[in-house]
DNA sequence: GGCTTATTCAACCAATCGGTTGACGAAACG
DNA sequence: CGTTTCGTCAACCGATTGGTTGAATAAGCC
C-alpha cells in the first residue's frame, strides 16, 4: 500500500537496474541476456526484474521458456511529471527542440 | 563511493521526503517547521533532511540556533536529465513549447 | 545565571535489501 | 527418453533503513 512513486524511485536507485533498464532502452530481452554483462547471480539479475517489474517500469512476458522483458514508459513518466511538477528548473531537450525551432523557421 | 543518482533516487523513494521536498518548494523552512506537519520525532525528520542534504536534494544552512533548509535544484535536474536522455516518452512543457513554437511561425 | 528552544547524537530495534547457494519446474533438443 | 537450458523459489546472510528514546550541545531570553 505504498505511493507508486515510492517504487519507481526506489528502483531507479540501484545503478545495477538504471544498467539494465539502459539495455532494455536497445532492445526487448531475454532474461539470461541482461544478466550477461554483470558478474552476479541470475538469480539476483531476476530480483533486480521482479522490482523493476513490480515498479511499472518493465513488463515481462513469457514465450515458450524464455521470459522477455521490455521497457514500459509509463512508470518513468509519471517519475518526471513530478520533477518537472516542481518546476524548479528548465525543460529538459531544450536543445533539441531549439533545433527544432531553428528548423522549422529557416525551411519555410 | 556510490553514484550521486544512486542517492538522489534513494532520496526520492521515501513519500515522507518528497513530502519535505514539496514543502520547501513554497519557502525555505527551520528543521522545527519542517517537521511540525508530521507525526514522528524530530530526530527522524533530521535524520531525513540530513539524506536530502547529503544527496544535494536541499542545502541546508545554520543561522543562530535554527538551522535553515533550502531546496537545490541541481540534483533533481540530474536525476530529470537522465531520466529524459532516455527518450521514450515526450518531453515535458510540450504544451509551453508548442505554445511558443505556434508563436514563432504566426508571427511573420 | 537559569530556563527554554532548536537540533543533533548515540544506542537500539524490527524490517527491508542485495546478494549468495542449492534445489526445483518447465520447455527445448537430439 | 535423457539432457540441457531458462528461470524461479527458498533459505540464509550481512548491511542498510526508518523509526524510537534519552541525553547532550548550543543559542536566545528574562
Amino acid at each position: 500500500m505504498s505511493h507508486p512513486l515510492d517504487t519507481v524511485f526506489a528502483a531507479l536507485a540501484d545503478p545495477t537496474r538504471r544498467q539494465i533498464l539502459t539495455m532494455l532502452l536497445e532492445d526487448d530481452m531475454a532474461v539470461t541476456d541482461v544478466a550477461q554483462p554483470f558478474d552476479i547471480s541470475l538469480a539476483a539479475i531476476s530480483k533486480h526484474l521482479l522490482v523493476l517489474s513490480a515498479s511499472g517500469l518493465i513488463t515481462q512476458e513469457k514465450r515458450g521458456r524464455v521470459k522477455w522483458c521490455k521497457l514500459d514508459p509509463n512508470a518513468m513518466r509519471a517519475a518526471s511529471v513530478w520533477m518537472q511538477g516542481f518546476g524548479q528548473f528548465e525543460p529538459i531537450h531544450l536543445d533539441a527542440f531549439e533545433r527544432f525551432l531553428d528548423q522549422e523557421l529557416n525551411q519555410s
